[in-house]
DNA sequence: TAGTCGAACTAGAACGATCTAGATGAACAT
DNA sequence: ATGTTCATCTAGATCGTTCTAGTTCGACTA
């Protein structure tokens, strides 16, 4: 067949259009400084080579690359919808994107490097495992944003969501349900799972109430066992770690005939795409995944252009409320 | 606090070790020709200055990028999974992988120019949504691997999954424990919604069963749906477009009281994370995505590595037996 | 002793863009 | 006629690598 072929170069449009290297560079970027007639003149040439300029050179020579790295979990769906906002808002802002993944025998190291190698700008990690140090240690060289966690020492920029404001929330909906006995399912080792546990007990004792934690995990089967422990000794009302944990709770009172929100109501947290879904309707804390793109990516460029000191922007989530939630069954209202 | 500093170049760790550029570039490559001796210590300069390679200026100069492009769509979970199958396979072929994300308002051409920009070699497309015509364009400057999809004509290479023999599994399996009247729920318009809806007639056909599709997608909505039009005359048997679907159609069925699968059984497809949950534990039909990433890579490697036509790998699926199929009922099995 | 060889190293030209500084020439003022 | 200004265009340096074509020098051969 038809064997490959180079990739034209700014040489051959030049060529083409006969006109110098340095013109068609002016023409292609769209900078002032050429007459319409021969700016028409290249755009044709360019376009009937089929020319795209080489970002490797470019983005070489050109001390601006306008490229935001950022990584992010392949095992996290709420990354993805993360990922998703942050293109758009990049574009908004005139940046592209540059993604590298932290994968199965890809440690997030890994994946910060490569976004440096290709000399990103700035660096948005989502939900970050690295030390403060290496944090800190990257943001020498670049400013680095925490997406998703805010204790990351005073190098780097944080963008995360107000965990305790939305525990509040929840547990400001239950007990304006009447509901007291509430216990927390939370994240076992997982990102934020220690913040909202610590949210839960303050705000439970704010409130005069017991708090009441039962240990689970970010999975649904982490759901599932949690809530078999608690048919032994039923509450009103659980805010679970995450969706997916409420979803393995659900199942398991299902399973044994406890029915909700009848007999026991349950909050989520992500108002994720499960807790949409007609047949779950499950009411949930929404971490709104475009507001924090946007804001991660907004800081980011602040910094890049000019913003010396990093800070941390706490965006207040919200009580997305579904069925899961009624009021609490009568006669159940002791401590 | 400390300003940005400028990243160490091989000029810097050269004049740190008493070197020319070149033999420091050597060194670092792990190329042959230098001495143990000045291998250290060139090695000590570069680790004290914390040089590491800026790939733009290496990408741009070698003509080995050893690059592979892949562009995946972040609305889709099964993707992360190839995603990160692929990142390991690609290593272990010492190359490396370049992400590009099919968002909202980021089209798969947009994706794909930014993968051809930074000098990938070869590229991976998921699940492509673009015509024969674009696709075979772009195969013109780089070898295309269409994955999850086949029909894409002469210039592209493809490694999809065999519907078919999937499709035939599930049916066999069915009519092996006595069903008969299967229904099919389909993709409607996602990719390879067709290929499976037409597996399910012919293999019905071959059977001497009577082929009986009902309309439907690819999320749980689109199964509970179908689910619902399925009620008024239940089939014994029900093979759904993917797990999603075949989630939602259960859904529906419980809510009227219809057990599964006592009175229905259900298949879905992916064997995504969901069918493995233990409250669910659907029967489905493996694609297998470390297998079709690793065959992806594959071919795409070989395709850089001098071989010179296209072809198409086809992975045969695999059944995975769970909870959600058993015996036809009794006297249910007329046609 | 001179010649050959190979290992270790280096100078300088790429790669394909952008950027700086300056050339060119038409239009206008003096 | 001369100088000034401005828009338009260009030559050449530059970004940080890799690659090509040497050079240097000690060891070995004849």
């Amino acid at each position: 067949m038809s064997e490959l072929q180079r990739r034209p170069t700014l040489m051959d449009v030049a060529e083409a259009a006969g006109v110098s290297r340095a013109l068609v560079s002016i023409v292609m970027r769209g900078a002032p400084g050429a007459a319409e007639s021969t700016r028409q003149k290249v755009l044709q040439a360019a376009n009937d080579l089929g020319y795209r300029a080489d970002s490797r050179a470019r983005l070489l020579r050109s001390s601006r690359t306008k490229l935001l790295g950022l990584s992010f979990s392949t095992a996290q769906p709420f990354h993805a919808e993360i990922v998703d906002a942050a293109y758009a808002e990049a574009s908004a802002k005139g940046y592209e994107i540059t993604l590298s993944a932290v994968a199965n025998g890809r440690p997030e190291a890994r994946a910060i490097e490569t976004l440096l190698d290709v000399g990103a700008e700035a660096l948005i990690v989502i939900a970050p495992t690295l030390g403060v140090e290496d944090l800190a240690l990257h943001a020498r060289s670049v400013p680095v944003v925490s997406l998703l966690r805010d204790d990351v020492g005073q190098a780097v920029d944080s963008v995360s969501s107000d965990d305790q404001a939305g525990i509040a929330m929840a547990v400001d909906h239950l007990v304006s349900l009447g509901h007291r006995r509430i216990v927390h399912v939370d994240g076992g080792t997982a990102v934020s799972s220690e913040n909202r546990r610590e949210a839960y007990r303050a705000e439970m004792i704010r409130r005069g109430l017991t708090p009441w934690v039962v240990p689970g995990g970010p999975g649904e089967e982490d759901g599932m066992d949690a809530g078999r422990i608690l048919q032994a000794d039923l509450p009103t009302a659980v805010i679970a770690f995450n969706d997916r944990s409420a979803l393995g709770i659900m199942e398991s009172f299902k399973a044994a005939g406890i029915s909700i929100p009848a007999n026991v109501s349950v909050i989520g947290y992500d108002d994720s795409h499960f807790a949409k879904l007609s047949y779950v309707q499950l009411t949930s804390v929404s971490q709104d995944a475009p507001l924090l793109a946007a804001a991660a990516v907004g800081r980011a460029v602040d910094r890049i252009e000019g913003a010396k000191s990093p800070g941390s922007v706490v965006r207040t989530p919200h009580l997305v409320i579904r069925k899961t939630t009624a009021r609490a069954p009568e006669g159940n209202s002791d401590t």
